[in-house]
DNA sequence: TAGGCCATCTGGTCCT
DNA sequence: AGGACCAGATGGCCTA
């Protein structure tokens, strides 16, 4: 059975390489890794915490002292709601675009298509995963015949897809993941009418999968 | 016209 | 207090 891509990655990544995301720091990088799901961030966990749960403490600690500043007309606290909103709106909007940003960047390092055929969002994320679970397995392949170990006998079997998949055809290179649901490049071009499966690699030779396989 | 994709707005939650 | 992140809602655009 293949490892899961994610699981633990044989691929040693140094720092010499050029800045994946130019134009974003690494707080931000690091930002999106602090964003996956946290089990101490459950959605509504502290639901109650208008004028209780949580911070109520707080809150009630300062509604004893009278509040920290003079208490505002519904006027001038209706327009600064909006101006905050407007100015959390553009964050927002910026933050997007952020994202979008390195979206871009990650499509221009996958393997090329035609240029009328910008993937999706979801098919970016899927074929990315895919395509570097891909290339770890052919790391690996690569190690063992430089080692002069023994040619690993089997690569299609390594490089099939765990569901016992040694069909050698360009699935077969591709993640675990890609079988249910998720998207593999070969299933993302044949669900695009505009684009031409690749012809398949059948059965790479050990460390011969070529970038234009990819292709 | 329905369905997919996307950008934007919005309110809630957590963190600094 | 304010910023970051997130998810739901909404409307526009495009394609089959």
């Amino acid at each position: 059975m293949a490892p899961h891509p994610l699981g633990a990655p044989a691929v040693q990544v140094t720092h010499e390489t050029e800045q994946p995301f130019p134009g974003v720091s690494n707080e931000e990088v690091t930002c999106v890794a602090s964003a996956l799901p946290s089990p101490t961030r459950v959605p509504g966990d502290c639901a109650e915490a208008e004028g209780g749960g949580c911070r109520g403490a707080a809150r009630k600690l300062r509604a004893r002292r009278g509040g920290r500043s003079r208490p505002k007309s519904e006027l001038a606290l209706s327009k600064q709601r909006r101006s905050r909103r407007k100015k959390a709106n553009d964050r927002e909007r910026n933050r997007m675009h952020n994202l979008n940003s390195a979206l871009d960047a990650l499509r221009g390092v996958l393997p090329t298509f035609p240029d009328d055929a910008k993937l999706t969002k979801i098919e970016t994320l899927r074929f990315a995963h895919n395509y570097i679970w891909a290339l770890t397995q052919t790391l690996r392949i690569a190690d063992h015949s430089l080692y002069g170990l023994e040619p690993p006998a089997l690569p299609c079997e390594e490089l099939g897809s765990p569901d016992g998949g040694s069909r050698g055809d360009w699935g077969s290179v591709y993640s675990p993941v890609s079988q249910a649901g998720s998207l593999s490049p070969a299933a993302s071009l044949e669900e695009r009418p505009g684009l031409q499966a690749p012809a398949s690699p059948a059965c790479p030779r050990p460390g011969a999968l070529a970038f234009s396989d990819f292709l």
